[in-house]
Parts: structure tokens; C-alpha cells; sequence
DNA sequence: ACATCTTTGCAAATGATTTGCAAGTATAAA
DNA sequence: TTTATACTTGCAAATCATTTGCAAAGATGT
């Protein structure tokens, strides 16, 4: 229960819990879709809180595991709250906006898949993303 | 016969000739593993050709359709030939080194996968990047 | 409260990629 | 060939996301 709770989140995690580290959590644990570093900067910059300070959340929280780094090549990262609720999957990454969405669970084990791709190798995370037009770009 | 040639990819798509898009194309088509717009710069810079030109060919060529950029999450883009002798394919990244490689075709009909993640959406294009350990790094 | 280690805002630095511009080059018409 | 026009290139400066140095502010254990 209330096991992805910014509080507890960061309590499991050994995280030293500060305020901004707090109010950027809830940012990325609130939004539907992958959120870059400026969009997040957005919604806390009114607390006083500095975009280094929402990179330097980032780059710690990816390294807890509570967040995954998605990379639009367009050279944007986008980050999106990673908890048993959000498993790992592809993205879509419309080409004319560049906005971006979470494709549904790939319906089968990917995880042999992508393990037999890598081959002998040791292989530790997976980044599928597809470009395209999305439905509004579309119309 | 020799279709994957400089000169005659350059005529087959159009592409104005000139010294230093030949040059740059040889590169690119004499690598076996995708190469960065600095790798590519070293290897041409003997000839007078500056890095901004080597972007502009990668630019053109992508568009062409002569090479398939590959985005690495470090902020680096490589780029691979993009000829019948060289079809789409997942790439494995050296979380260590950084060192890029390309891995074997997935051996089964992977376009019927990716357009089915995709569903109700317009996918142009696939990018399968797989992050770990090199083989010498892991040595 | 104290000592120590960590975190943060701010400003400046990075590093890959892009762009403005003036000079050089390709292409086709004359 | 010349000539006119459009495209290409080297160079330097600009962009843009991200990172970093530093001094002040905050967290943690005593
Ligand atoms: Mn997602
Ligand atoms: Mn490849
Ligand atoms: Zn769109
Ligand atoms: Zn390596």
C-alpha cells in the first residue's frame, strides 16, 4: 500500500529527503507521460527550486531506480517515474511535435527477446523507441 | 553490381557531387561500426574538410536515405551505412567505453513486431538500443 | 547547540550540433 | 567558353541541453 509515495519512496531508497528533492518527485510521480528536466523546472521553479537542482534529482534518482532516463534523439531526455505500477516499455516520439507517449506493455516476454539480441553479452537496460506522427500531428 | 559505391549512391539519389560529400560518403561506407561526426572528422580532415561539413553530409545523406543515424544516450550520434548489405538492426552500447557495436538481425519478421507495438500510429522508424558491458570492458 | 557531511542556488563552463556569412564551386543557359 | 544562378563550404560565432565550481544553507548524529 502507498508504496510509490514520494515520502516512502525515498525513505526504501536511503535518500537523504530534502524539500526540493520532495516537490520534484511528486512532480515526476504525478505526470502521465515522460517529462523532460525543463518541463519539471516548470512546475517546481516557484518554490525556488533551480533546474541544476531538478538535473541533480535526476541523475540521483535514476541511479536509485525510482525514475527511468528516457532519450528522444532529438537530444532531450525525458524521465518517467519507474514503480511497479509503470514497467519498462517502448516510446513513441512524434517526429513533427516532439512530443512523446508510453506504448502499452509489449504483450509477451521481452525480456528473452531482447536477452537473446544481446546475445553473450551482459546486457542491463533496453531503450526501444519508434518515430512517427502522433494522431494530432496527424490531422 | 556495385551499387553501394560513393559515386553511384550519390547519382541514384540525386545528391549534387562534390569533393568533400565523396570523401566523407567513402568513410562512412569503409566503416565497419557507426562512426560520430568526429570520428568521421579525423578521417577527413587531411583533406581540408571541416566538422561543419561533416554534419551537413550526415544531415543530407540521412535524408537521402544513404545513412541511419544511431543515438547514443550520451548526447552522441553515430552514424552507419544504409544499404541493402546493411539493413536495420538493434545496436549494443558500452555503458563503460562508450564504444558502440552493431548486433546480429533479429531473425524473425520484425517489422510485423514494431508496427504492432505502434498500433493505431504512423511509424517511420525503429530505434533498439541495448545498453551494458562491452566484452573487453568486462575483461 | 556543535561538528560534519550533504545539498542547493547561481553563474560560468561544457560539448555536441547548428548557423550566418562571404568566398568558392557546380550546373546549365547563352 | 563565358556567364548567370544556385548550391556548397570553411570559419567563427551561436545554440541548447546538461554539468560543474563555489560559497551559503540544510540535514544528521552527538
Ligand atoms: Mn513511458
Ligand atoms: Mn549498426
Ligand atoms: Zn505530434
Ligand atoms: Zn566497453
Amino acid at each position: 500500500m502507498e508504496k510509490c509515495k514520494a515520502d516512502n519512496l525515498l525513505k526504501i531508497t536511503n535518500t537523504v529527503k530534502t524539500e526540493a528533492r520532495e516537490t520534484i518527485l511528486h512532480a515526476v510521480l504525478d505526470s502521465e507521460r515522460p517529462m523532460s528536466a525543463n518541463e519539471l523546472h516548470l512546475m517546481v521553479k516557484n518554490r525556488g527550486i533551480d533546474l541544476a537542482t531538478v538535473y541533480r534529482a535526476m541523475k540521483l534518482f535514476t541511479e536509485k531506480g525510482l525514475v527511468r532516463p528516457v532519450h528522444a534523439d532529438s537530444g532531450l531526455t525525458f524521465y518517467e517515474k519507474s514503480c511497479e505500477h509503470n514497467p519498462p516499455h517502448a516510446h513513441f516520439i512524434c517526429e513533427n511535435c516532439g512530443g512523446i507517449e508510453c506504448l502499452k506493455p509489449y504483450g509477451f516476454d521481452e525480456s528473452a527477446f531482447f536477452i537473446k539480441l544481446g546475445q553473450q553479452k551482459e546486457v542491463s537496460s533496453v531503450e526501444l523507441i519508434l518515430k512517427g506522427r502522433c494522431s494530432s500531428c496527424a490531422s
